[in-house]
This record gives C-alpha cells, structure tokens and sequence, in this order.
DNA sequence: CTGAAAGCGCTAACAC
DNA sequence: GTGTTAGCGCTTTCAG
C-alpha cells in the first residue's frame, strides 16, 4: 500500500522550515520571476536548503495551482512508420531540456479517432500540441486553434488555419527528383502520389509536374496515380501506371513506402529497378540504401522538424512568441543510390 | 493569455449544484468503489447531471489528493530502433484502455543517462514503469523496486531483481534458426552475439551452443564473436569472423543489425550472402523482407509483448497482482527467406 | 521584504 | 445516506 509514496516527498513547506522562512517566501526564492524582490540572504538561504534536501517541486501540485502541467502531446498517425520516430526523438529532446515532458498519441493503432485522442490528451491537461496528423482542411486542428490551445503542425501543414507549422519543403524535394531524373535522361517520367487530402502529397505533386515542365516535358495526366502512402497502395498504383503506360521509364513515388510498392509490381512486371525503370521515394527512412536495389530518395531532416517543433510550441505556451501562422520550411537534399539510372 | 482555460473546466462542484447535492456525493456517486452506500436516486441524478455537463475530473487535482496520476512511464533505450515501437504501440493500447496515459522515455538520445530518464518519470509521478532498458545487473532497476514502484521489465531481464518480465523465448528462437541451418546442411556455423550485459545476448547466445551442441556439431569458441546490437559493430566482428576462419558457411546474428552489417562484410569479402553464406537475423525487422536478400529472422510478438508488459504493470498499481518474479515467455517463429540456402 | 490566508479540484475521514 | 471539514503541495493575492 501507498507504494508510490515510499520514497517520501520534501515538500516545499520542509524547505521553509529549514531555512526558516514562511512557506510563501520560500516559493517566491525558489522562483527566478518572483526571487527579484526578496532578501539576497534570505534567497541563498532558501536555495540552499533546497539543494540539501533534494527538493523538488511537485508538478501535480503546481500544474494544479498554475494550470500548467509542463507536458505537451506530440500526435502521430502511427509510431511504427519510421519516418515518424525521428520526429517525436527530435521533439522530445527539446522539451525536455525545457523542462517538459512528452506524451505520444497514437491514432491509427486500435482506430482511435484522431478526435479521441487530442480530447483525451487535452483532459490530461497537456500544455500543448504538436501534430503530425493534419489533413488539410482539419475540423479538429481548427477547433483547438479556436479554443487558444497551443498548436504547432509538424510535416503537414493544414489550409486556412491559422496556426505555425514546421514541414519540409517538398516542392523542392521533388524538383531535386526530377531534375536528377532528366538529367539522366528520363522523358517519360510517372509520379505515384499521396492521398489528396493531405498537404504532403500535394506539395509533392505541384513540385513534380512543375519541374517536369519546367525541364520542358509534358505533363501526361495518364502519368499520374493516386495511392495512399503505404506499400499495397503503390504496388497496385504501379500496377495501373505501369499496366496502361508501356513506355514509362521512371517513376517518383511520393514516398518511400510506395515506392517499394512499385518496386514489388516491377519484379511482377518484368521491369527492372535501376535497369530499365528508375525509382525513386521520399523521406529516406532508414534501411533504404539496403534494400534491392538500393533506393534514391529525398532525405528530410527530420530530427530538426521534431526539434523546430518543439521550440515553436515551447515559446507559444510560455508567451514569447505569438501563434502566428508561419510555416518553417527545411530543406531537404537527395540521396543518389542505384535505384535510379541512365535511360 | 490564461490560454489553457479557455475551455472552461466543469468542476465536481458545478455537478453537485446542478444534481442539488454536495461536491462529496457527488464524489462518491461518481465513484464505483463508493457508490454503494448512496441512494440509487441520488446517484442516478449525479450521474445524469455530470453526462449533461460533460464532466471530466481534473486529473491533476485527483492525482494530487490520491497520489495516482493514471500514467505509466515507457522507457526504451531508442525510440529510433524498429523494434521498440512496436512494444510502445502495444503498450499504449492496452495503457489507454485501461484509462493511463503512456509518457516514453528515450535514454540514448542526448545521452541522457537512464537514471536521469528514470528520475525524472518518477518527479512526474508516473504509477509505474515499463523498462525495456535493463541490463542483466541493472543497480537503478533495482532500486527502484526496492522502493516499491510497479515495475515490469520488457525485452530484457535482469538477474537476481525480484520483478516480473515480458521477454521473447530467445533461447527457443536460437533452436528454430540452427535446426534450420542445420537442415540446410550447414555444420560450420558461426555466431555473432550482442553485448554481455544484456540477457537477450546471453540467451540467444546459449540457445545457439546448445542447439549446435544438439544437433551434434561443435561448438568452436572461435566460432563466436562479441559486438553491439548494430549494423557497424556487426560488420566489424563479421570481419573478424570470416577472416579467422574461411570455412565458416553460416553465420547467426544476434539481431538483424548485425545481420545487415554481416552481409556488408560478406560483400567486400567477396561472399555472397544466400549463396556460399547463410545470414540469419533476429526479431525480423520491417522491411527485413525487402533487403538483398531478403532475410530469414526470427519473428518475435513484439506488439504481445508491450502489451502483456501494460497489463502486468496495470495488475501491479491497482493492486490485483503481487509484483512478483515471473517471466512471461513469449513463442517466436522463424521467417525464412534467401538469406539462407542449402550449402 | 516577508508572513498570512486563500484556494486550484478533488477525495476521505469524520460527523450527524 | 449525506453534509462538514480537512488537506494533498503549491502559488498568489493581500496585509503589514
């Protein structure tokens, strides 16, 4: 019984005591935005006993007081997609060197509702949010914008809402593909892009066929697929693409996932990866420059999305800084392997 | 500014007014554990009043009075490792099932030490702890179950500390990939372990000699190599391996890091891996299946294990089990692909 | 500059 | 059965 108090809490009012001074006094030297107007003697005395006896404020205690818990939720759709992980590790390294804590919500897993999941993080009294799960028209983001709780979208960015968010800057990334691809000689080249409703695919997709025309190639409506970011999905996308267009010599996946998929429909095609169809993805999880063959793709500095992040949210919580709606743009370079080459 | 509370908290207070009772009627009413001395009426009338107010307790507040903050702490060594997620996806579903929230802890970024992680959940007040970060002799895990906090340890064990476990059957695992080479033919079989501090390396490593001791072969300390659980320190002892001994025409890795890392040495060795070398891996990480070629592994219950580990540790803070020294042993399979071949 | 007192929202003795 | 009271540990008026 009463484990959790086993290891029994200094309290605040034991510090007062031994430095004896009033609890409230002791609060105030304890605290660098109230300590301005107290007693230098009476500050060192306070810290000093605090030190002694590990004292350490309790956080139920003051969230309870101040309404702040020093925690925010950072949201995924799902923790076990690899690109994802770095997002959340970046984040969490910054806070908690500010001295939050991380909680994770999970939102395909168990078909939690992305609504669910915010609804209980906010009950939980969270002090803010990163997202990673904005769609582009978001109901749920608007609303808790609306309701003034900090918010900061990470990798998406949701339309009309007015709120920071912090992405890579696909439209770059995709030209970086593209460009490479001509380069190599590529005329007839598809893109596989992401579902519609999500800003990352769009990006993609603008940033696709404006390089292509740009490099003075035709945009072939016929040259485009649809498919969700996952594998199943590029396969049969790369199925149709590659099925009704016999003379495509690449494709640009709008990820990596996807782009394995094409790589499964290649081999059921006859086509050959990095022989006579380049491939490449996006994102560059890891293991990519392992698989067969080795995958071009666009690398994404993820860590410093999940660290921009994390900063952003931080100074809109503590009030330096306004919940404008400014996008952080990072910028994303290419990793040339063997799934691409010459006509 | 006061953003946080921009959505008005309905406090227990705001319920007893409206059901016209007091706040600690209300409490009780609202209470399983206590409603049973209550009018029927009278509860029915708190419960009625706290659905149509839409009543959420302040967890904060609760916690504060009950020393229980409907938390538990995951701490796995890098949430950047395929291989954990899935635990953390497995545990949080069964943690938030359960009414807790999940806060993961992540040690090796930032080299934040494991007892500094540690501490920290515990200021937090987490109820219980999910560690998938123990060593063998693990000194902060035991200090924390000798201060009574729920602690159950996933993945890895740790000798002599009286605590239940959630781990893969590594020493089973090892038969199914030996008795497979075994199969193939293979009778010079090398093994490259993880690091001797943590149990998996040690139960894999000795259900890999007493497999090739069963299957009548020698087990040549020559034959066996040390390293880290990844891919740099796998293709280092690989080295090391197949310089040694040229005869060598299987090589179990303790994991599929290492495995990756044996076949890059197998590459500038000029070995071809599913060809003169059989690779083996262990716990059959995403995308194992798409590497060149593609990897026989061990698959392991990674999402069973997380989720055994959270109701263990939810049956230890409420209470209904004791925290005793049981091992929960979960089966493997094997995944066989290419990476393996007759001799 | 510091002490006293109130109270965040809740639960749990203790009355009645 | 239900109300009264106290208090978890802290911050923050308000006095002095």
């Amino acid at each position: 019984m009463d484990r959790s108090r086993a290891i029994k809490r200094v309290t605040l009012r034991d510090v007062a005591e031994a430095a004896g001074v009033h609890v409230s006094t002791a609060s105030r030297a304890l605290n660098p935005d109230t300590q301005y107007g107290i007693n230098v003697g009476t500050v060192e005395r306070v810290l000093e006993a605090s030190r002694r006896l590990r004292y350490r404020p309790h956080p139920l205690a003051r969230g309870l007081r101040t309404n702040k818990t020093m925690t925010v939720g950072i949201v995924v759709p799902n923790l076990e997609n690899p690109m994802l992980t770095p997002i959340v590790v970046g984040a969490d390294s910054v806070l908690s060197r500010a001295g939050y804590s991380t909680i994770v919500g999970n939102t395909d897993f168990d078909h939690n509702s992305h609504e669910d999941v915010l609804r209980a993080l906010l009950e939980r009294s969270v002090d803010g949010f990163i997202l990673c799960t904005a769609s582009r028209a978001d109901a749920i983001v608007s609303a808790l914008v609306e309701e003034q709780v900090p918010v900061v979208l990470a990798n998406r960015v949701a339309e009309n809402i007015p709120v920071p968010s912090v992405v890579n800057d696909d439209y770059t990334g995709m030209q970086l593909v593209v460009d490479h691809l001509v380069e190599l000689g590529h005329t007839r080249i598809a893109h596989i892009s992401g579902p519609e409703h999500l800003s990352t695919s769009v990006a993609r997709r603008s940033g696709f066929t404006s390089a292509v025309h740009t490099a003075g190639l035709v945009v072939d409506r016929d040259l485009i697929e649809e498919g969700d970011y996952n594998v199943e999905a590029g396969h049969a996308a790369a199925l149709r693409l590659l099925g009704r267009r016999g003379d495509i010599t690449a494709v640009v996946a709008a990820n990596d996932l996807i782009a394995i998929g094409v790589y499964k429909a290649a081999r059921e095609l006859g086509r050959i990866v990095g022989g006579d169809l380049s491939v490449t993805g996006y994102n560059d999880l890891a293991f990519m420059d392992m698989i067969d063959p080795p995958l071009t793709s666009v690398r994404v500095a993820h860590h410093l999305m999940g660290a921009e992040s994390a900063r952003k949210v931080v100074s809109i919580i503590d009030g330096s800084a306004p919940p404008t709606a400014v996008t952080i743009q990072l910028t994303p370079t290419l990793s040339v392997r063997e799934s691409t080459a010459p006509v």
